[in-house]
RNA sequence: GGGCGUUUAGCUCAGCUGGGAGAGCGCCACCCUUACAAGGUGGAUGUCGGCGGUUCGAUCCCGUCAACGCCCACCA
């Protein structure tokens, strides 16, 4: 039998094992042996860009213990892995990468060859982070990788656009959009950030034409007077009723532009009167819609203004404000600065300021779509776990608007809408057109733009399962696993990912692509700080594994998983349950030589021993509380589970109760240990396996029977009912109790571990006598008791001793020497009044008529045994007490 | 401006449908006991944010106040 390392070394047995499951196909799904169906996960796509970060350990760690729980189960498993095109992010990269090597710009390359570039790019870089994946231990099927920009994933997005835009529900349309002057793209909604900035109320005369009136108009961004086409002011509003319909001057450029009159306008905000900016203002857009106002762009795709507001022109942000605002002052036209907090735009990817402008973009109408990816959850064909999260989605989705898709960028999807020149026909295909569908001539372009990347991550349900293409879907099995089965991620993509797959999915093939969503918390560091490369607070999931394991990396994050929204990680805490992963390991390497012959399925009940039975059957329910808690994404409590077990319960009880059988000559009662041992620990290896996987593979290798398969394909163990052994487990109880009771009294008089101690045990409950007598021997190996008398509580208690009083037992040291009395007397005086505060309380609502009857039967029946417990505690320690003194 | 959430031991958090306050880490004391010092044994620690209500009984339900987070929103 080979020696076993004193501490558990995890390197190399992490690939080691790795591979051996990639190559003998463990991740593929496997026909169901019990018939319990299948299930999916679907893998939150990495960005090609990306690098691993907690995040995506937490992430995967979570969904990994999820299908390797289902796979033991006996479910045909698949968890597809994928990876995002990422086209604002990836794009960026290339276009930083050949500026600097080159010095050239897209442009310079031209459309093709950057694209080139992007792709050569992305075969030498975007393996990155699929490799450093793998050291998580993820058990996804390989074959199924799918990236964003696939062939199959590409006829998705055409099929799925050119259905919507035949439907009417893609439609080009000027509209103002978030504009990102760093990207020179359209964002959505969703991609900008509102922060609150300490800015400035401009007040502005503007004159009233043909009178000697002025309005007085309060913005907080004075520059976009230039593109101003009208005055608004409330209808209802006295102080200007008179002026409507009049006209006003823009100042300096004095143009003339109506007075309109419009609920929109806040009387009390301001001074009560609005100067109106349809090109670069949301809400003035909508009034200018209403008032068929014209529209003006003064603004240039970098940020800078154009000609139109000339005396800015070329000027950008701060620089064409200040100027603004000196123009005003020059002109007698600005009447005063105040301060002032709003909400001002950031592109979430430039973190630079968003122009509202309106511009000609492509925009999807989701009304109809996210009508119904309400009502799947309403009624619950897609449940949220933890369920508030349904809050934040609702938020979403209850209130649509049309999502602006296009993008004016070059890696992505490119628009499958094409124009002619000759005959202006416009029409969406799947194919790659070259002819005008309409008058066949040659002279057509394709839409410049590319989709939100967000448009193909919509659908990767379906083009992971192969969806569109009928051949693809069929060898992919897309029948069998879709809709898959439970989403995995976190809240910051509910509206990005989760709601455009509901939508999406359900819009193409009629069915939700999921039933449950997980959320799962976001790392931050110690202190709750969110993780950033600038505040240097980053943990790096790689090198914990290197450091402390990726049992012990994946242990800390599933215990720390539950329905929280953080986790604060400290490296000290992985190093902890590192500790843990060791204990597990020293637990078989103490067990280990013992197991040579033992046979775990020769367990035969009636001949067990009570600490046998009373481990077995504390292994059942945990078994149970493991099963459900996963059933419900709680694993922080099946972790919890399986750590008090293993480390309380199966080591510090049941291993130290073995030694003396296992060291004795009785080689029955040995053999039958070692088969529980075995039996036991084969349990523990299964039950730890999912969050576990890399010791628990190797422990199995020692466990398993000669023509059993890998650990991974194993059955996970499940609750039976020939385990239930109430009775053992309250002897064991009280075992504990006395045990502990013991080494308290020795720790109270500081006798060493070594120095045997008599004990004398006073009870008046037979059974509590007779349990004891038989387990005297036990004692003694667990609290060093050399011999250990039992007495009837009507015998007079030594007086030289220390005393623990427990339930309806005293356990007495007597004592040869004199001991510290009144260090021992204070004890037993803080003792006695613990329980004393205890029995007041219990008394108090014994003695209560209304708690008699109004409480249930057993509730009152329990508070009653509680109250003679305690009085009976009282007693012991009172009377020890006045026997001292 | 709306909405959501949090407040429990020094720290991080768990406490299901109301019935004697829990875990991990940390801390203290004693132990290198032949699986493990990445260990063992024992121990200390909480007006369960404040106030009010419902109830025989509230950490849990209701109201209210406070502090702190987060999300959404076009208040110029």
């Amino acid at each position: 039998m080979q020696e076993l390392a004193k501490t558990f070394e995890s390197k190399g047995i992490e690939d080691k094992w790795y591979d051996k499951w990639t190559k003998e196909g463990c991740f593929k799904p496997r026909e169901s042996k019990n018939k319990k169906g299948t299930y999916t996960l679907l893998m939150p796509p990495p960005n090609v860009t990306g690098k691993l970060h907690m995040g995506h350990a937490l992430d995967h760690t979570l969904q990994d213990v999820i299908i390797r729980h289902k796979r033991m189960q006996g479910f045909e498993t698949l968890w597809v892995p994928g990876q995002d095109h990422a086209g604002i992010a990836t794009q960026a990269k290339v276009e930083q990468k050949i500026y600097k090597e080159e010095g050239k710009t897209k442009h310079d390359l031209g459309r093709e060859e950057f694209l080139k570039k992007v792709w050569e790019w992305k075969e030498e870089h975007g393996n990155e982070i699929i490799n450093q994946i793998k050291k998580l231990g993820d058990s996804c099927d390989w074959d199924y990788f799918t990236f964003t920009m696939d062939e199959i994933p590409n006829k998705a997005v055409k099929k799925f656009f050119v259905d919507m835009y035949n439907e009417g529900l893609i439609y080009q349309s000027d509209y103002i959009i978030n504009w990102d002057p760093i990207l020179q793209s359209a964002i959505s909604d969703a991609e900008v950030e509102h922060k609150e900035v300490h800015g400035h109320f401009y007040h502005i005369h503007y004159k009233v034409k043909d009178s000697n009136e002025v309005l007085e108009i309060a913005t907080t961004r004075p520059e976009t007077l230039f593109g101003d086409t009208a005055v608004c002011v409330n209808p209802n509003d006295d102080r200007f009723e008179h002026l409507i319909g009049k006209t006003a001057l823009v100042p300096l450029i004095n143009r003339e532009v109506p007075i309109v009159a419009d609920e929109h306008v806040d009387m009390e905000l301001g001074t009560g009167c609005l100067k109106v900016t349809p090109g670069h203002d949301f809400n003035d857009f909508e009034i200018g819609k209403r008032h068929d106002l014209p529209i003006i762009n003064i603004i240039n795709d970098d940020g800078s203004y154009n000609e139109e507001a000339s005396p800015i022109q070329g000027l950008k942000g701060k620089e064409a404000r200040k100027k603004t605002k000196q123009l005003l002052d020059e002109a007698g036209q600005l009447v005063k600065v105040e301060d002032h907090k709003h909400q001002v735009g950031y592109g979430q990817r430039s973190d630079e300021i968003v122009e509202p402008r309106v511009s000609k973009q492509w925009f999807l109408n989701t009304q109809k779509m996210a009508e119904l990816s309400v009502e799947a959850v309403e009624k619950e064909k897609m449940t949220f776990f933890p369920k508030g999260w349904e809050n934040t989605y609702f938020a979403y989705q209850k209130n649509p608007r049309p999502w602006c898709i296009s993008r004016q960028l070059w890696w992505g999807h490119q628009i499958p809408v094409f124009y002619c020149g000759d005959c202006d026909h416009t029409w969406a295909s799947e194919s790659e057109e070259s002819t005008c569908s309409k008058c066949s001539s040659e002279n057509i372009t394709q839409d410049p733009d590319v989709l939100d990347t967000w448009f193909s991550s919509g659908l990767f349900p379906l083009n992971t399962l192969g969806w569109p293409d009928a051949q693809a879907m069929k060898e992919k099995g897309f029948d069998r696993f879709y809709p898959t089965s439970t989403l995995v991620t976190g809240f910051d993509i509910i509206f990005f990912w989760v709601a455009r797959m509901m939508m999406m999915c359900e819009k193409a093939t009629g069915k939700i692509p999921f039933n449950h969503t997980y959320i799962h918390a976001i790392v931050r560091d110690k202190d709750g700080v969110k993780m950033s490369k600038s505040l240097g607070n980053v943990i790096d999931p790689l090198e914990m594994i290197d450091q402390y394991g990726c049992d012990a990396l994946r242990f800390t994050l599933a215990v720390s998983s539950g329905y929280n929204r953080n986790i604060n990680l400290d490296p000290a805490k992985i190093e902890g349950y590192r500790n843990f992963v060791n204990k597990v390991w020293n637990a078989f390497r103490f067990i280990h030589p013992y197991l040579e012959n033992a046979n775990d399925e020769a367990l035969e009940i009636d001949q067990l021993h009570h600490h046998e039975r009373w481990i077995l059957s504390e292994l059942n329910n945990v078994i149970k509380s493991v099963n459900e808690s996963f059933e419900e994404y709680r694993f922080d409590d099946a972790s919890n589970a399986i750590y008090h077990f293993v480390y309380e319960k199966f080591c510090s009880w049941f291993i130290e109760l073995s030694k003396g059988i296992l060291n004795s000559e009785n080689q029955s009662l040995k053999t039958q240990r070692a088969n529980v041992l075995k039996f036991g620990f084969r349990q523990i290896v299964k039950l730890l396996h999912p969050i576990c996987p890399f010791i628990t593979e190797e422990l199995w290798v020692s466990l398993k029977k000669e023509d059993e398969e890998m650990l991974i394909l194993q059955n996970f163990p499940s609750f039976e009912e020939k385990y239930v052994f109430n009775e053992d487990v309250e002897d064991m109880e009280r075992f504990i109790e006395i045990t502990t009771a013991i080494r308290n009294l020795r720790n109270t008089v500081n006798i060493k571990p070594k120095e045997e101690v008599e004990i004398r045990l006073f009870t008046d409950d037979e059974n509590i006598a007779r349990y004891f007598y038989k387990s005297r021997g036990f004692f003694k190996e667990l609290a060093n008791v050399k011999a250990g008398k039992i007495k009837d509580k009507s015998i007079e208690r030594p007086l030289k001793s220390v005393m623990k009083a427990t339930t309806h037992t005293e356990v007495f040291i007597p004592l040869e020497g004199v001991i510290d009395i009144n260090d021992y007397i204070q004890k037993l005086e803080r003792d006695l009044k613990k329980v004393e505060q205890e029995h007041v309380k219990v008394d108090k609502k014994l003695s209560n008529e209304k708690f008699i009857a109004n409480a249930p039967d057993d509730v009152v029946a329990e508070v009653k045994e509680k109250a003679l417990g305690f009085k009976e505690q009282m007693k012991s320690i009172e009377s020890t007490l006045s026997s001292l003194r």
